[in-house]
DNA sequence: AACGGAACCAACCGCCATCTG
DNA sequence: GCAGATGGCGGTTGGTTCCGT
């Protein structure tokens, strides 16, 4: 039996001769394979799709398995930590899910694919861009993620002025949330931002031409050397070849992206003291303003000379 | 309350890479 | 070396929920 999809698509004896279901997952389907995996472990989808008696391919039930099941899940809400780390890394990476996913630690490839195809596209139509466009990617830059850190500031200031975070090594350590802004150079949402008079120190790294093949970013637009970070993608194969100046975190996560992802968790449930509750709330409370202030701000931001 | 459009997200599809016999 | 099986990934779809009118 070929466990591509296409035999079924194309065959559609084949489908019914094997009574094979399709579909949303019930509560039933989902013990009797989360049972098994306990029992017996993960892997050989479709062998274990027969012995657990699940009338499913084995890649849905891996893909059960993997987006659903799996106890490690995080579900909820992104947090704007989240958001601004989905950002950065689709700068770098473009639409590499999975390995933008193995920094989001409990997060799927397919959530944070539907994250940025709801959210983040919906914002690049809105401005009547394509999302893959310069004029889209300098609005991220410049204005979305400075302003992403601006919030995840106003929400850590104001429960707390600093944060334990548990390192890779298991050594917890303190850093400073009013350092945040300062790392991206973001003094006030009000001051209004443009290449010329930015002082942001979103590395060129990370600029969000790169992955893209785009010309080297503009000297002007970058307080730092640009010359000294600018670097091509390609050597880079995973989280441990992630460079140290990769888009500094330092400050505002108080450890580098090469961090396990535990610690990553740690944090992200740390900085605001009661889990992510916090962020999720402020991200839905400010969602629509979210949408008003983007919008604004990129008008203003269409209207400079050089843009 | 009813309706329609937008947004969300779980699940599927199709392709490719790797593994295994 | 080859073919089939399996796993993984990115793209897409369609059902459900949300929200404005």
């Amino acid at each position: 039996m070929d466990e591509k999809g296409r035999s079924f698509k194309n065959n559609n004896n084949m489908e019914d001769e094997m009574d094979l279901k399709r579909g949303p997952w019930t509560a039933e389907e989902d013990f009797k394979l989360a049972n098994h995996i306990a029992t017996h472990g993960e892997g050989r989808w479709n062998s274990l799709s027969r012995c657990a008696g699940l009338q499913r391919t084995g890649k849905s039930c891996r893909l059960r398995w993997l987006n659903y099941l799996r106890p490690d899940v995080r579900r909820g809400n992104i947090t704007l930590e989240e958001q601004l780390l989905i950002l950065e890394l689709h700068s770098r990476w473009g639409n590499r899910w999975s390995k933008i996913a193995q920094y989001l630690p409990g997060r799927t490839d397919n959530e944070i694919k539907n994250y940025w195809r709801t959210r983040v596209q919906k914002h690049a139509k809105q401005l009547k861009c394509d999302v893959n466009s310069q004029q889209f990617k300098d609005t991220m830059k410049y204005i979305w993620m400075p302003r992403l850190v601006e919030r995840i500031q106003s929400a850590s200031v104001s429960t707390t002025t600093s944060s334990c975070i548990t390192t890779s090594n298991n050594q917890s350590m303190t850093y400073d949330h009013n350092s945040m802004g300062q790392q991206l150079g973001v003094v006030n949402s009000n001051d209004y931002i443009t290449p010329e008079n930015s002082s942001l120190t979103v590395s060129p790294v990370s600029d969000l031409t790169e992955y893209h093949s785009a010309p080297k970013p503009n000297p002007e637009y970058y307080s730092g050397q640009v010359g000294d970070s600018y670097y091509p993608d390609q050597n880079l194969v995973g989280p441990e070849m992630l460079p140290d100046n990769y888009f500094d975190y330092s400050g505002l996560l108080g450890e580098d992206l090469t961090a396990t992802h535990e610690s990553n968790l740690d944090w992200f449930e740390n900085i605001d003291g009661v889990g992510s509750s916090s962020s999720d709330s402020l991200w839905n409370i400010g969602e629509k303003d979210e949408d008003f202030w983007f919008l604004q701000q990129q008008e203003q931001f269409n209207n400079y000379d050089n843009f």
